[in-house]
DNA sequence: CAATCGATTGGCT
DNA sequence: GCCAATCGATTGC
């Protein structure tokens, strides 16, 4: 399988802006759950002390990030998953924050995951998407096209617009808490915090 | 609505 | 023990 920037050089910013539209899958026992990326963030390494990685730390934790391209780093957080994707050739510490899907399959399953929330709620963070798709830490280190999750690069959905902001939770981090490091289908009412009102075709091109 | 706060799990010092 | 790339309920305009 293949990732569409594994043989020429991106830089992860760019990366995360091109991931937008492609579609996360996740196969479990319970059924398959899928959406469409909405909301990537870019985490750039050891200059980004926003990232985990920053200033060279490594711990075991981290072994993902320092790993090859086309994997995921999964982080640990309040007991929620946040999904990663690891952007730069080993040793460079860099990775793609997926923090919002549109849900286009699997949604009474999701719903099921999610008690008590509906619509926009099962899948607007980071947080609550890995739970609506039962994302665990099994799939920690694992390629990015081998299933059972995998991000499908088959077809691609075009954004309209894409919007560039700074990236969400990170105070006191100087130009690193205001860089325009987080991009979203710009109108798409998945994205987190979205405020409305919402395009009609969800911020996505139509022909 | 916008702002604030408490919950709560795991990893690191 | 302390802190964290969050979430959701509650408070107060």
């Amino acid at each position: 399988m293949h990732f569409f920037w594994q043989d020429e050089q991106s830089s992860t910013a760019d990366i995360a802006q091109k991931l937008l539209g492609y579609t996360l899958v996740h196969q479990s026992p319970a059924g398959t759950t899928a959406g469409l990326i909405v909301e990537t963030e870019a985490y750039l390494g050891v200059r980004d002390a926003a990232c985990h990685s920053y200033g060279g730390k490594a711990t075991p934790r981290l072994e993902a990030m320092y790993g090859p391209p086309g994997h995921f780093y999964i982080y640990q957080m309040r007991g929620l998953r946040l999904l990663n994707v690891i952007t730069q050739p080993a040793g460079d510490p860099q990775g793609v924050l997926i923090r919002a899907i549109e849900p286009i399959a699997g949604l009474d399953l999701m719903a099921a995951r999610r008690p008590g929330q509906s619509g926009a709620n099962l899948t607007n963070g980071p947080g609550k998407m890995t739970q609506a798709m039962g994302i665990e830490m099994s799939a920690y280190g694992t390629s990015i096209t081998v299933p059972p999750l995998f991000i499908d690069f088959s077809q691609q959905r075009q954004p309209a617009v894409v919007a560039a902001s700074p990236r969400i939770g990170i105070p006191n981090k100087g130009h690193w808490t205001t860089a325009p490091l987080r991009f979203t289908v710009a109108g798409n009412p998945f994205v987190s915090q979205f405020k409305g009102p919402a395009d009609a075709h969800h911020g996505w091109r139509v022909d």
